[in-house]
DNA sequence: TAGATTGTTAATCGATTAACAATC
DNA sequence: TAGATTGTTAATCGATTAACAATC
């Protein structure tokens, strides 16, 4: 699990010893980046299921996307697949995992640890795939000491120490979005590059920093948006046009 | 709270009796959409600070995008700024509110009632923004007739019976993968129209349904995508290009 | 070789951005 | 009126899609 930086240059299939037609991770669209995983586990339902080859179009199948866009997203990572075959299932699985950083060990804390952050401490998904908890925070003395998933909860002063000394480089925000942003000063203060934001609030960080953030509530009102949009579409039950004489 | 289904054309502040230079939500930008939260977020936390009006550079700064983006946005939604002004923060709250749905309540059923569908049945941003909780669910007999957040847990037997009774249209899906499909046809079924599902799988539904995925492990690993790229990139500590003499 | 399927091209579509005329 | 700021235009950028030549 421990690979060292130049990881991708390792030679598993023995091909490709120079690299200059395959485009680096930098060129990779943010669209495609953000398909990927879903084409991992895609990947690892069908190597499950036995299958040793794959056609895009049942790889595209399997993971909901069409199969030019499939196709398409695979040429950014290089050609792995043959012509009238299709891919080899393993190979192109390992090959996504190298680009995605999976086969290094990313080491995460999680600082807040209420109903949400509970959840996420138990997540059986981080080991799996690469990421490893080293600390877990909160600021409520209750909840401090309590050992969830296998480690103690720590008060928030350890914060710093801890994430320096576990050498973490990516923090879990569960927190009140009024405390987020500083929270996170302090991740990054200390070393951290990578934020997943669970604090229904905007935060700022620097620019070698990555945000990403999930927002329960932000999902709701989006489905509610279409769920009205529904309710108000000409011929849906009900529904008048405004202005209209009925 | 209960509006009635046309409810965008009451008139509250007594202008704009025909909508006919008004986009229909239909013609809103899925772009656009996923940002009016981001928005009403931020107009909620300038009204509690206390400003009336607001220009579009300021509640552009507070929801954390362009000034430029945030007029065409809106400009989908009508006009409702004063040139030279700005917006009036509580009437632009409202707009948008509206436009979301936020306004009608929104029937909501759990299922899955593990770590993650704990902290989401005690979230507290549902019943302050139209949003319902009239049921969970969950299979596991040590958990259902559990309490969670004043609500009985539910045998899945009565999944059908009580989406039906209550009028639910949207359905949270906090189930293993395995049997997320088979959860969300019965939800479709008996009349869910809105889905939003945390289960790492594809599922699939009618047209007429709207599914919106939450994957942490997928938002893990494309933050780790970037990570390694960092790593990586020319000029980083320790990158060495493929194929480089050292 | 014939059939199958990839990788790439080019057209289309949708989103972003800067600039500025309209107008309060 | 003069200053400020919106709403819209048009250019640019990025993503999607269908079609098909390349090739296994």
């Amino acid at each position: 699990m421990d690979d060292d930086v130049v990881g991708s240059a390792r030679l598993r299939t023995g091909r490709r010893l120079y690299e200059s037609a395959v485009t680096n991770p930098a060129d990779v669209p943010e669209a495609t980046v953000s398909r990927l995983p879903q084409y991992l586990r895609a990947l690892s339902a069908l190597a499950e299921a036995g299958l040793r080859t794959v056609s895009s179009e049942a790889l595209a199948e399997a993971a909901g996307v069409g199969s030019a866009k499939l196709r398409k997203d695979l040429s950014y990572l290089g050609s792995y697949g043959t012509r009238g075959v299709g891919y080899e299932v393993g190979e192109l699985h390992q090959h996504i995992a190298d680009r995605l950083g999976l086969t290094s060990s990313w080491r995460v804390v999680i600082v807040g640890i209420g109903n949400l952050g509970h959840a996420l401490a138990g997540y059986g998904g981080f080991a799996s795939r690469g990421f490893g908890v080293v600390g877990l925070f909160d600021v409520d003395p209750t909840v401090v000491g309590e050992v969830v998933s296998g480690m103690p909860v720590r008060p928030l002063d350890e914060l710093e120490a801890t994430v320096r000394e576990g050498g973490a480089t990516i923090g879990v925000l569960t927190v009140p979005a009024a405390v987020a942003q500083g929270v996170c000063d302090r991740l990054v203060a200390a070393g951290v590059t990578s934020v997943l934001n669970f604090a229904p609030t905007v935060i700022r960080v620097p620019e070698h920093v990555d945000v990403r953030k999930v927002d329960l509530a932000s999902e709701l009102q989006i489905l509610a948006f279409h769920a009205q949009r529904k309710a108000h579409a000409p011929g849906a039950p009900g529904h008048v046009r405004v202005g209209e004489v009925v």
